[in-house]
DNA sequence: CGCATCTAGTGAACGTTGTTAACTTGAGCG
DNA sequence: CGCTCAAGTTAACAACGTTCACTAGATGCG
């Protein structure tokens, strides 16, 4: 319907939006989607609060945006796996990995994996974001999917792990305890946590010895 | 404009709280912590808001003591896996049970492991349940603990799994990870989610297999 | 030029939230 | 009777997400 034939400022119409979502992601980032209000972000870009329903349907669609950007980035990551040729190392690699994409970005985190931002996508669900060959979301997991099958594929992994989707969740959920126990548990003073990263890694240990076939060490 | 007829003021203060606590569980559990206002408590016990306010300090303070005592009855149900002799048997038990009391009561367990009641206790910490021969939290914690001991202290165990809290802390991960991702995710359409029933079995057959010292099967 | 139009942005408001301060009511008691 | 004190109410506050009516300024067109 309206043809974007705005060139006075050129790209000063994007260009806006682009700074609401990077003062969002700032401000997200340090203080919690909670704990930020749309006129934080408004006044972090010097605008006024309404500004920014001119670019978002809602706080939930600002949320939504950067959520795809940060699958993203976590993928890439993933992708960069590719190199390694035994999927099990593979499969050690990205537990290491996703843990600690997590403990570096709690806040990013908790957007990504421990909000169920159904509601939200619901609300703001024309986005073209969903589309598009599979989100970021998909991506992830599908990478998770296919090292498993190959597990699986090479006999690595014992027979009674034939359901390659069962064990990827199992294994997705294994490593989203670790971080998400840490991050809304981690600062509670009853317990005396033991490092993350340890935990993982005796998580994975274990995990991958109760799955092998063989004997690997 | 009270309908009710206050019996005494001996019997009234006590039972108009019990009330409040009644009604904001049955709502929370209903609809989830954020989801309900004050005035909705108010209003299901035909009272007005600035009544809760006489019994309890904040909203925060209202959720703490409900969570204080859902953990009061996971406890309960832990200790009546004491009956099991073989300490790896309870342990699997232990695991069915806890995923079991999640997915059964998702907002009760939302209250409980996954929003960081860090603040909450901050705000209201004056009141006397966090004292008093440990609180649940601990108990149950402690159960643990003291089953993942008396399968080192039995060899079940591996020798490198030495550290009590260690392995507690990564068993509790993994069966939180179960959890919490079946209930933030479970309704994502994007994935077809396996039973988590059938993920925390696969689980937790993974993780004694890969802790065990000798071979169970 | 003159007029209409569109856009990015503003300012003030609305409805809802948690929370608090000031007032009322009624029982118990000297 | 008059005093006290607890239990409740009324009315408001500040902060939140969000919307609506409006405006400044650039553009397009006769």
């Amino acid at each position: 319907m309206v043809i974007r034939r705005k060139s006075s400022k050129g790209d000063g119409g994007p260009a806006t939006r682009q700074r609401i979502l990077d003062s969002a992601r700032e401000l997200f980032a340090l203080r919690g989607f909670e704990r930020v209000t749309m006129r934080d972000i408004a006044h972090a870009i010097r605008y006024t609060p309404a500004t920014i329903y001119l670019h978002f349907r809602d706080k939930a669609a600002l949320l939504r945006e950067l959520v795809e950007q940060d699958f993203l980035a976590l993928s890439a990551r993933f992708h960069k796996l590719s190199r390694l040729e035994d999927p099990v190392e593979r499969l050690r690699e990205m537990g290491y990995m996703y843990v600690e994409f997590g403990l570096a970005y709690p806040n990013h985190y908790r957007l990504l994996f421990m909000t169920a931002h159904t509601e939200s996508m619901a609300k703001a669900g024309n986005g073209p974001l969903t589309l598009g060959a599979g989100s970021p979301e998909r991506d992830v997991y599908a990478f998770l999917m296919a090292t498993v099958e190959e597990c699986l594929a090479t006999g690595k992994f014992r027979p009674e792990y034939g359901n390659v989707e069962q064990v990827s969740q199992m294994l997705w959920a294994a490593m989203h305890g670790v971080v998400a126990l840490s991050i809304t548990k981690g600062d509670d003073p009853w317990i005396t946590w033991k490092s993350p990263t340890r935990t993982v890694a005796l998580l994975i240990d274990t995990l991958l010895r109760g799955a092998l076939a063989a004997p690997e060490e």
